[in-house]
DNA sequence: TGAATGTCTACAAAAATTGTCAATAAAGTA
DNA sequence: TACTTTATTGACAATTTTTGTAGACATTCA
């Protein structure tokens, strides 16, 4: 349960994104992932800053993506918001945490492989991928169940 | 960055357990896990309460391990004060919190790729062999980098 | 009885999270 | 130019979570 609301919200505003032919405004977005306008107005620059959504102002404004949506990951998006991505913080990439000698030679390399297994995972998804599993009708597993009631 | 301090000290107290021969008392895990004592007080009789552990009162008494290490995974430790592993309330596998349909199909599957994932590593994971690569001594690259120095 | 130990509960301080708001800047249009 | 629409910025308050402490108590052993 780490990932927060922003993080979860920045993620569904990029999805919306993916999936939108033009620019969305920030009403259209906070409908669209309903996360609520004001959050979406510090999480949308965010974005801007690193250079995942691009936006224009005035009239007729709104955000668009900056690259195409094969091109963003998933990885990206959520590190904007929630930086390293090890569980612990002496199982970081960057500059770790001391630890105990024997926590750095047992548990330490344990949270690793969750660290780079969650990296490998985000980093392997992208929004083109996202967008159209969106799109995707109900699965008929669902639709039998649906009939049987 | 999700593993609390108390699940940390958690798993470090089971680790030391898991190298001792025989039971530890407070004050000698609060030393084995660089730990505060008093918020050992709280995590070593959760633990008791998983049936992870079981305790001695009185002089001579302490703590020892419930079931043999390589029966206790690091999943079932960190479960007791992490509870849910999944990253976000949507993809939890028991009751998970409701989400827009757009999410379920798409960012759902994803985040529960990360979930899966983090409860196959730590229920691969056990005291036994945490135990062991904690003995270990250093590995040969590490020598050699302190020998270039 | 007294010392050594674990147990329980309440709590306070600090940190992180969540959401709101007002003021401002930029761009288009009449 | 004046007005409207839109994004941008920064400060903020409320809430929740995390972290650690402390005191009163229970149990066991010598």
């Amino acid at each position: 349960m780490w990932v927060t609301r922003r993080t979860d919200y920045a993620t569904r505003a990029v999805l919306a994104l993916a999936m939108a032919e033009d620019a969305l405004n920030l009403d259209e977005l906070a409908e669209a992932t309903e996360a609520p306008r004001s959050v979406l107005e510090q999480v949308m620059p965010a974005l801007r800053a690193a250079g995942i959504v691009r936006s224009v102002r005035g009239p007729g404004g709104g955000y668009r993506l900056n690259h195409p949506p094969a091109e963003v990951t998933l990885e990206r998006v959520v590190r904007v918001f929630e930086g390293q991505l090890a569980p612990i913080g002496y199982a970081t990439r960057q500059e770790p945490d001391p630890c105990p000698v024997i926590v750095e030679r047992s548990l330490r390399p344990a949270w690793e492989q969750v660290r780079d297994a969650t990296i490998s995972i985000l980093g392997g998804i992208n929004f083109a991928d996202l967008a159209e599993a969106a799109r995707a009708e109900p699965k008929a597993s669902v639709r039998t169940s649906a009939r049987r009631t």
